[in-house]
DNA sequence: AAAAAATAGATTGCGCACAATTTAAATCCC
DNA sequence: GGGATTTAAATTGTGCGCAATCTATTTTTT
């Protein structure tokens, strides 16, 4: 066995050829969104929001598979740039939900343009981006349903039980 | 339109299912990389000296589209560690070239059932693991060919020239 | 030969991402 | 009603990942 058809050669990592994507997804948004003063992940969190505002951080966790010690931090830099509200829950005091401000809002105009040249970057048709993300979304359920974990993601503890 | 359907709705964003999966990757491997004591850049990192041993620095960030700021912590950690050896190339002492000590290599050993682990949790044939690769490597590209950056990677530099 | 330019690696500063732990609030059980 | 358990968010500690800058060395230009 050759050094290039190893189980371990870094080509054959299917793990790395997404760990380095990710990160050029990241330099190629650190450009796109430097005008509008946002870090990749503050956009993330902006898109949810546009989506639906009013989410608690559990939420948003949810949607995004990050914990709260990754969001909070995160959230109170968008709350200090004037772009969200952080309000705990009247009802329920464990609960911090996160409000757009109308600053917030308005970034929404402003990124609209983002993802179309982001899909002129790499240049793949619509219906082929549909089908790689939709494979992607599997994997990644497949993914977090075999990682045993006390936080396990909501949507793979559904009907799971574990012992 | 409705939201789901919008270009800047969630799960339309190619760039947050390579993020999210990647994370779920970390995840992953943190747990089967834990009995080595080895954090998933690290045993990256390893896995390129497995490779090929005796790379500089920069030879390392090619492979892995990493620069020096994130490459050297990261190797003297792995040389605290006694996995590896940091030593000024003699020829050119700009250059640092990276030696595999007798523990990083023995490491090879311990790892070598990983991959095996992890395309048991992704449920991927072989085929469709191998083209799913080819994709993404080539998206990774045009990416790269897009970013305008001074510190291009470079493959993605040779033969181009910019003004 | 000497100055200028380029290159390689290291450092600084900042923003994540995660595990583990702590704090406060709500729910459950006796 | 009160204690035990669970839940949500925050905090602490650590390891990246990147941009910008600095230092030292090599190469190129004058």
């Amino acid at each position: 066995m050759t050094e290039k058809s190893s189980p371990l050669a870094l080509s054959n990592q299917l793990c790395f050829a997404f760990y380095s994507m990710s990160h050029a997804f990241g330099r190629a948004y650190r450009q796109l969104l430097e005008p509008l003063d946002l870090t990749y992940p503050q956009y993330v969190v902006l898109i949810v929001l546009w989506e639906q505002d009013g989410l608690t951080v559990k939420d948003i966790g949810d949607r995004l598979f990050l914990d709260s010690g990754t969001l909070t931090p995160l959230l109170k830099r968008l709350e200090t740039m004037g772009h969200i509200r952080r309000m705990r829950d009247r009802e329920d005091e464990r609960q911090v939900r996160i409000m757009l401000t109308e600053s917030g809002r308005s970034l929404r105009e402003r990124a609209k343009d983002i993802p179309e040249h982001v899909g002129c970057m790499l240049g793949l048709p619509p219906g082929e981006l549909r089908a790689l993300n939709q494979q992607i979304a599997e994997l990644r359920s497949r993914l977090h349903d075999s990682i045993p974990s006390p936080a396990k993601p909501e949507l793979a503890a559904k009907g799971r039980s574990r012992t």
